[in-house]
DNA sequence: CTGAAAGCGCTAACAT
DNA sequence: ATGTTAGCGCTTTCAG
């Protein structure tokens, strides 16, 4: 009766305790389902049924293992179960974001988290700041970590780099669509939420407005313009009169703009930043021209303390924890196998009146 | 000249393509070393050799491997391969934190991951949300995942809970130190930034001094108040002058906290937050009851626009990049074998002056 | 209800 | 320089 290669009285008497082969680390190797089977006198087997909730175990024989399963502190080597197990699940996905320390992409780590949690899954995060080549590294390296999905924020201009069974591994992205590559995406309504600030500045009287944005070679960007010109249109204002100032890749670059814009030839009275850099810029420059009450503002994406300006900052919010929980439920729905067309979730914003989009135009005399 | 049961011949003319066996999904399965072993008409080693760099292969060789690897899309398995590879690393490592939605904890975060990911090692993060069993269910879990090691923010009172072969798993403890553990910690030097702000306020004229805090429990907030009591003693203020406001656990009731005391009797005329959310409680109620020009303020803890207030707010600013860079160099250092005693990292704090610390006391008069 | 044997994809150790 | 075999810790398959 011998179990391994070893009797049940050596098993119980004789602990052998490998010793670790990690360089310089002495210390007792982690105990395996051989040494709990060992220890509760039962086939390996056994062990496994147990720590793995199947049924076919006598209540008695379940005990004995839970209980030499706790002696030894055993834990289970999901990578070792994942290279047998049917299925081969990691229960682990990856997510690529622009940076985990944006407070935006932060809270739908954390919704996405929460969710995948909830399902036993581990999150890999990486940052990619916006860095086409890192997003084809790390997307390479998350799959020779064998992530069962990959949640992305893409950053580079086509997806093509993808191995063409791609559509093997389930793939949700947010914030931007994907290009070249069909998969879900969960992104923000920006044409609507844009449209919302531009309708909400003319419904205050405002005619001479300016769009201020920073990169427009995102998707976002372009969504967020159209949405806000579409509007201009609807309510009949040229967008000659409007200013488009994009291309403002930083805080300092909007604030300098506003600053030229306001102190030049027909300065409008309203201004909306589809980016939230471009808004800081903005309540900086308006600020220093002491114009904070004269022009009004509306800024894309909400953000801390937006209510304690002087005046509150009136914005187009969008919801990373909603973002953050559909692209949960849709990348668990692929990883079960859902094969319904790939599809796009809009998830709504909504504008949020704080006071600097309610500053009134100045009188029309003079 | 057969090749795990297949002549050449075969291999290059016989393409079996195992059907995944993932539920509901058709596809190929991702390639194995076999398979670019057979294309490449070598042995498995062979492509072993070449795909982990290893020396001892013809230049010839290598680049029928790496060609057939290419063409087959070949992704090596890095959770087969740790099991197998001596010193068994997943170069993967566990990070807990409060949340990764939270700012300061993001910039952790992306510093840790930055200096990791330029070895080659990717991070598993989870939130805790001050929930002690969560804690020990996620390193638990992270265990389970065989992590090389974990990075955490403890929430529980000790961390007995861990496997008394702890010392096996590289631990480094970020913001706080851990308790009934031994483990390497990095955090800020909370103590000498409170007294720095305390010295701040004193060296302004202040001496009807409020110390507003949230939890108690935590051993920075005591770290806090220790290092604000000190600097108190050292400037000869008696405590007793001193309102100290603790357990304030939410911003809203620091607000509300900082109304009652400034509308009660002996007001004081400076104040120092020990945590950020406090610190919002106190720029709103000063804002409400239009003080905000005529009581002092230091935070402990930058926030972004802090500049922005009306007036700036002068905080205590902590690191966390260079928190997150020391606590990856640790963890490193130790999982490749540092035995060195456990010690902890202090990171210093930098006081920053905007103004609201720089508001000064009301004229004795009266 | 239980367990022995085979094998997941890979690398160590040892051939050749 | 290259290949063969055993085995990492686990689950599958199949036999009791």
């Amino acid at each position: 009766m011998s179990q391994t290669g070893r009797t049940m009285a050596e098993a119980n008497d004789i602990i052998e305790p490998r010793v670790s082969s990690h360089p310089d680390v002495v210390g007792v190797a982690r105990p395996r389902m051989r040494d709990v089977a060992a220890l509760a006198e039962v086939g390996i087997k056994t062990v496994s049924r147990v720590i793995n909730d199947e049924p076919g175990v006598s209540e008695v024989t379940r005990q004995k293992v839970l209980q030499a399963a706790q002696r030894l502190n055993y834990q289970l080597d999901m990578a070792a179960q994942s290279l047998r197990r049917a299925g081969r699940q990691t229960l682990s996905i990856g997510l690529l974001l622009p940076s985990v320390a944006n407070p935006f992409h932060g809270q739908i780590h954390r919704a996405l988290g929460d969710v995948l949690a909830s399902h036993g899954m581990a999150v890999l995060a990486a940052s990619l700041d916006d860095d086409a080549a890192r997003e084809e590294a790390l997307v390479k390296a998350f799959l020779r970590r064998r992530v069962d999905g990959l949640v992305l924020t893409p950053v580079a201009k086509s997806q093509g780099y993808l191995p063409e069974h791609s559509s093997d591994l389930p793939m949700v992205f947010i914030d931007r669509e994907p290009v070249g590559t069909d998969a879900d995406a969960v992104v923000s309504d920006n044409a609507a939420g844009a449209a919302k600030a531009a309708a909400h500045l003319i419904s205050q009287g405002h005619t001479k407005l300016a769009y201020l944005a920073g990169r427009t070679d995102i998707q976002t960007a372009r969504q967020r313009r159209r949405g806000f010109t579409d509007e201009l249109g609807r309510a009949g204002i040229s967008p000659d009169t409007v200013h488009f100032l994009e291309g403002l890749r930083s805080e300092e670059s909007a604030r300098k703009a506003v600053r030229e814009l306001l102190t030049g030839a027909e300065p409008p009275t309203a201004i909306f930043s589809a980016q939230i850099l471009v808004t800081f810029g903005v309540m900086r420059a308006l600020q220093e021209l002491g114009l904070n009450r004269a022009v009004a503002l509306v800024g894309f994406g909400d953000f801390t303390l937006s209510d304690m300006m002087d005046p509150g900052i009136t914005v187009v919010a969008q919801h990373p924890e909603h973002i953050g929980r559909v692209a949960a439920e849709r990348i668990l729905a692929r990883i079960n196998g859902d094969q319904q067309e790939p599809q796009t979730y809009i998830v709504p914003c909504e504008l949020i009146l704080r006071g600097s989009g309610e500053v009134p135009p100045p009188p029309p005399n003079r």
